[in-house]
DNA sequence: TTTTCATTCAATAATTTTATTGAATGAAAA
DNA sequence: TTTTCATTCAATAAAATTATTGAATGAAAA
């Protein structure tokens, strides 16, 4: 074989592992499996996609080796297939917020058109639990939750923040996460939080960089 | 507006990175980029592609904050818009590689096909520079080793190495790098000099590799 | 075994990306 | 200023990806 046609080739290979990272629908997916293994409904209901959809972009994923799958009882469990993945998938992310000032700017935006939101760091709020002097909450949905928590987080999604928030106390800092640099829900649970009169920040990082930094985390055994 | 429209709108914004990144011809220059700059044409020469067609392939990749241009007398100079580009690069480039098997079989049988080539480690070759063990010669384009290339290497560029190979000794071990991974130019410049009786090997990673790990590089000044 | 239902498949329409071609642009050289 | 020519643009054809729909599959439950 000539060796230009085998570069061909050979790119042509490597840009199908790009090409499915090259999705904003997979990109979402990714975020979400970045949680924990999730069954193809579940997925399909937090994305609002249609569930043939879904499946279809999962099958892609699954061919680039970005995820796996798992049967347990009747769903099909998908998630990463291991670090790499997570790693990859966040270089990249990583990549597009700090060279794409479009994308930076639109969640300047969006974020400042919420009342502006305190935000606290990593260090400061592992500083701060040891003291007790804050209560972390988690607004993921309770299902990404379970699947694995910064410790000693209180669960209280988001969806039903209202309902709940009356066992805070309105004197202690409360320090809401979600799941990272592209997911909304820690904004609008501070934002709620602070018009009801709570204390509320927002931690910078969400939960898989937490765990990724290698953080007590409770995970849910298998 | 609604946060499940705007979540929509920014991964949207951010597959326009990954889109970027998503097309065999634009890795591979992003490849060729990540030597040096260089001008529109130099590129779609080594790409085998229409200049017009790199032209519209580089203002994607300019648009999604890859690359930069400068122009210099008559030419338009792209390249990688800084390190950080280089890296997501590097990480998909090397998920690829160890995720997707066929690409690495690809590789693998393609440098099987040919006679068996001796490798050798960065680590192994600095020892053996030390001890002056060694002759090692850059084969990448002398333009590309003019933008920069390790430190006491010569420049014999593989399309013309047959002609140059003759101020080479037959004595001492000839170590041969390119460019990296993808790269098959030292893979061919060592077949070659086996050919010719000389006892060559190939560095594992390329030039770009080596300057990432902080090695001795001679860089042009401008 | 039969039923259930989560998931996948298959066909096709809609959309997006890419290649191709030749003309336009515009900065540097003459 | 005029010419040159590297690069970009623009139009359109070709190819690939994605969404949509409804049916098929097949593992677990009944």
């Amino acid at each position: 074989m000539k060796t230009r046609d085998f570069k061909t080739k050979l790119y042509k290979q490597m840009a199908k592992v790009t090409k499915a990272l090259s999705n904003p629908n997979r990109l979402e997916i990714l975020d979400l499996l970045a949680q924990g293994a999730v069954p193809v409904e579940y997925i399909a209901e937090h994305t609002n996609q249609p569930v043939a959809n879904v499946s279809q972009h999962l099958q892609v994923l699954k061919k680039s080796g970005l995820v796996t799958t798992e049967r347990k009882g009747k769903y099909q469990y998908y998630r990463l297939s291991g670090k790499d993945s997570y790693d990859a998938w966040c270089k990249l992310r990583k990549f597009g917020l700090s060279q794409n000032k479009v994308l930076s700017k639109m969640l300047d935006d969006f974020r400042d058109q919420k009342q502006s939101l305190e935000i606290i760091s990593t260090e400061d709020l592992i500083k701060k639990m040891k003291k007790k002097e804050v209560i972390l909450i988690d607004v993921r949905p309770e299902a990404e939750y379970e699947q694995g928590h910064i410790r000693d987080a209180i669960s209280m999604p988001q969806k039903t923040l209202k309902q709940h928030a009356g066992s805070l106390s309105k004197e202690t800092n409360i320090v809401a996460y979600c799941r990272g640099p592209l997911c909304l829900m820690a904004d609008e649970a501070v934002s709620k939080l602070t018009e009801m009169g709570y204390k509320a920040l927002r931690l910078e990082n969400g939960y898989p960089d937490w765990e990724a930094k290698g953080l007590p985390v409770e995970i849910k055994q298998t």
